[in-house]
DNA sequence: TGAGAGAATGTACGCGTGTACATTTTACAT
DNA sequence: ATGTAAAATGTACACGCGTACATTCTCTCA
């Protein structure tokens, strides 16, 4: 291993003007940084980023924590895939490393783990939910002064670091587009409450049946948990109230394909004897079958806003922007059209 | 900052001991061992992992690479989210951490600067293809001495350390399969011969053709990029050449899925018509329809042995077996099927 | 020509840990 | 009681870098 000292030795000059030339510190002398950076070469010199790190008393990642489930795929692949690769675009803009956490959700959400060991400057912490456990575990963190922000979910009544869509304007259009197409008994298939976007989707979706004047039916809201699974199987609940139901919302477009398929088990086809909208317009609505109207979620931007976020909150830089909300936007295909297969048929 | 300096002082030892106890090193009296643990409790200690790091000189962290190509998806996030896991669960077993570093394609392909850096101890290569800047990057990796695994990736004629899957046996089956169900005139729609497992799907293939005594065509194989939309363009090829196709065999899901979506455009139901299988068994394949049948692979695992042999080689541990192989098995579905909706209809 | 003021560079130390080696304590056989 | 080996603990330094401060060089203006 090659170190400043072979270098300085070799330019004829002190270990400190290496560091300097390196570092683009202070005044220099053109010859002297030229002499420095081709003695480097010469010898293949690279700093240590470790050593750097602890002279520095930094470490220059950044953790990125997300739940980890195996086996289970609560969340889509696409969600996080979109979000990581929003985190790495900024991360690599601004010199730092990601340092990935999965945390299993039993695990002792002891986000402290990465505090204390200094391997991370600040964290996104992806797919947290609202519990007890989880609030005293973040304001901890916040007490010890760990940097973090959270990505698509909100605490009501902390004041954390928080990007998020705006589900309830997302909702809110999914539903009037339902309303458009003509359908008036439109129910809803949300996850856990323990999300807050699913608390912001009911609220996007009561805001716009309210508006319509339609009354609040509880019969027609269903909870699911996010899973295709949990999809298929509200199928058939909602099969039973079969009279009660044109369209149906679904909070994530996993439970909306499963509900597709169980649906048209019992010979109800979207697009044809009802409709859908699912949420997050991930690869599956492009790939299922009627291809399915979804709210797209700018996943990569809020990884990179989030990135950006709470970086600038460990460069020391003017605080950024607490609560970020991005807009979503909602795209139809063929699964909320009405009429478009009678037309064929 | 808790220093060991001030466990030390409290506890009424030497710094050296407060390190052997929390390393669990040397001989060591209960009563102290007791002692240290209890004045490191008082004021909260944990060691410094950068310290630690740059004193042991070792990072403890593996860098994971990932090919990264914004707003394309020419892998499935599937395929990434499984292999991640397995990484991220052989890691924790290990106490190591996961460095990711996305890689653009054209980025100058440089691993080095991973290594050079010393911010990690070795690396798992994802996604890599056999070009000659590849072969010549991966090689002077080797010769540098930073240990990696590929995965799902082999390179002819170099050694590397490498977890593939059999996709020579797992292809021979799906050809079988189709076969077995009555297809004579069966195509293949490949993806990029860059990857080796292309190759290898192109093997298989022949195997069972070959075995059962059909000739190659070549107008029965079909090339595409392992994106939905190639899928959906093979489509349009297969479709010129129908009355010579009955079966296709998809190099991965995606593609398999875009061929479903194009020929159903034409009318050409799969399962009815004619009979697709797919490769990877991914999530898309239980969300088609129809329900798409594939060669599953077991990804998680390769993941984890690919981090379980390449953190095997840095602790100087007896030498993994260089090249690993694992089974994929062949899971049917509706789309496979012969007869299936005719008797239904 | 000398003084003063930057510019350019050097000196020296700290960061928190691992660990080789030195020293002290303990246990036990004689 | 004494010697000896092993156990237990302490001392001291290196790791590679950032950086505060000290020093030397260079230029300008009187």
């Amino acid at each position: 291993m090659v170190t400043r000292k072979e270098v300085a030795e070799l330019a004829k000059v002190s270990e400190a003007t290496v560091s300097r030339v390196f570092n683009g510190l202070g005044p220099m002398k053109p010859a002297t940084k030229e002499r420095v950076l081709e003695a480097a070469k010469v010898l293949g010199y690279h700093p240590n980023a470790i050593a750097q790190s602890f002279a520095r008393r930094r470490s220059g990642n950044l953790g990125v924590v997300l739940p980890y489930m195996p086996k289970v795929h609560l969340f889509s692949a696409y969600y996080f895939a979109e979000i990581l690769s929003g985190i790495g675009e900024q991360v690599r803009e601004q010199g730092y490393d990601m340092l990935l956490s999965l945390l299993a959700p039993d695990d002792d959400l002891d986000y402290g783990r990465l505090y204390r060991s200094q391997k991370v400057d600040a964290c996104v912490i992806l797919g947290a939910r609202d519990t007890e456990a989880q609030r005293s575990s973040l304001l901890q963190l916040q007490e010890q002064g760990l940097p973090f922000c959270l990505v698509n979910q909100r605490f009501e009544g902390l004041s954390f670091l928080e990007v998020d869509a705006d589900h309830v304007e997302g909702s809110y259009q999914a539903v009037r587009h339902l309303l458009d197409e003509g359908y008036r008994k439109i129910a809803f298939l949300n996850g856990s409450p323990q999300y807050s976007n699913s608390m912001d989707r009911l609220h996007g979706y009561q805001k716009a049946t309210l508006e319509a004047g339609l009354p609040i039916d509880l019969s027609l809201q269903f909870e699911g948990n996010y899973s295709r699974t949990s999809g298929y199987e509200a199928a058939a609940q909602i099969w039973e109230n079969r009279d009660q139901v044109e369209a149906i919302f679904a909070a994530n477009d996993r439970m909306a394909i499963g509900l597709l398929q169980g649906l048209r088990e019992r010979g109800w086809i979207a697009g044809r004897d009802f409709a859908v909208i699912g949420c997050d317009d991930s690869d599956a609505a492009k790939l299922s079958d009627p291809p399915l109207s979804s709210i797209k979620v700018p996943f990569f931007e809020m990884g990179k806003q989030a990135a950006r976020a709470v970086l600038a909150t460990v460069g020391g830089a003017g605080e950024a922007q607490l609560q970020v909300k991005l807009p979503t936007e909602v795209k139809i295909r063929q699964s909320s059209k009405s009429g478009v297969w009678r037309v064929g048929s």
